[in-house]
DNA sequence: TTATATATTGAACTATAATTCAATATATAA
DNA sequence: TTATATATTGAATTATAGTTCAATATATAA
């Protein structure tokens, strides 16, 4: 016998994570069409056919970033959802951590990119299509029920709630995507100018 | 002797302006590498050699279709910047300028789509970063001027002119990327809200 | 040390897309 | 009508990228 199982799942799985890490810093930066295979695999150091031991194809490898990206996004939203707070407070909270993190964590922030180019673009494989036709909705609708609770409580600005959460991520998706691309800033603008689009009072 | 020259010039100018057109359409929706020549021919109702006739290659039409955009929006930007007004009413016009437009005019859509797209990306022809590298900062810059201008006038919210321009921009890029790949809505949200980000008085 | 299961490689193969080109159609000046 | 310059086609060619595979390396249980 040669290794254990145990010793061959933990190997598989470093590989599939290194595969996963520099795949996702492509195609955040790239796009998945504008992506190569060979440009992963050259960026993990391992052959390119090594690639296909661990995932079945390109598509296979954007699938799986896709949906994990998705649930950490709809996790974070349920998140939002259930603290039991104001939603003033809510809407802060949940601006707040979106910025820091885009700014200390670069995966983070190909992540939020890699969400943003795949919900806007229509040349990504099916399964991916099908993947995010059933999970991108609830990040909006969330949003946007936290932005009716504040229009009842006062603190949110008139206006369709729906519309609102379209503008809250679309904003959103706009910035990820240019401090994906753009080096040089690494910081974000202040997260309360952001805010100051949906709440009335401007003493935040 | 076959056709005057005129008359060439004629023909070769409305076909080149079909093509732009098609290509506009599948550029703004896939990206420059998730488009096909193939496409763009068969949306022009032409053969895919034609193409060729008028464009020496798939980079010629996006190099083509980006200048354009860019000085369009230059010229934009400038009328902006040589209105004499209060900063406040600048802004107010820029954004419900661009909002209207983009949501009567499916072309000009297309094209904030197409220039946010293509600043974001890392795969394009050298000769389109080059093009974007030199036109890119004028729109940052103006509004950047402006928000300096409405910070003195009082009108303006606090922080780096330059963030401000940021902000700006990138939620402008967001929702026409959003508005261009998502056919049913049509209608923008109020114009009014995005506003609120950058001005002082909330009674707009 | 050896046997063996799995990891790894790199070249071959296949699919897809861009580009070229020889042949043909067309419009108009002569 | 005819000659001819240009438009147009569609198939051939070339380039590029995804996928497969036979050969080889490696790690460890026995």
């Amino acid at each position: 016998m040669a290794r254990t199982e145990q010793q061959n799942q933990q190997i598989r799985e470093a590989r599939k994570e290194m595969i996963r890490v520099e795949a996702l810093k492509q195609f955040a930066a790239k796009g998945f069409a504008g992506t190569r295979i060979k440009d992963i695999a050259q960026a993990a150091g391992i052959a390119q056919g090594l690639m296909y031991h661990y995932y079945q194809s390109k598509d296979a490898i954007f699938t799986d970033l896709i949906e994990d990206a998705l649930d950490k996004l709809n996790q974070a939203s349920i998140h939002v959802k259930n603290m039991d707070n104001l939603a003033k407070n809510k809407i802060l909270y949940a601006i707040r951590k979106i910025y820091k993190t885009i700014e200390t964590s670069e995966r983070f922030k190909q992540t939020c990119c890699l969400i943003a180019q795949a919900e806007n673009s229509t040349v990504i494989p099916v399964d991916v299509k099908i993947l995010i036709e059933g999970k991108r909705d609830l990040p909006y609708e969330i949003i946007a029920e936290v932005m009716k609770q504040g229009q009842k409580e006062g603190s949110v600005v008139e206006g369709s709630p729906h519309e609102l959460a379209i503008l809250f991520w679309t904003s959103i998706d706009g910035l990820s995507i240019y401090y994906a691309t753009h080096k040089n800033p690494g910081y974000m603008p202040d997260y309360k100018i952001f805010a100051a689009m949906f709440l009335k009072e401007k003493n935040i």
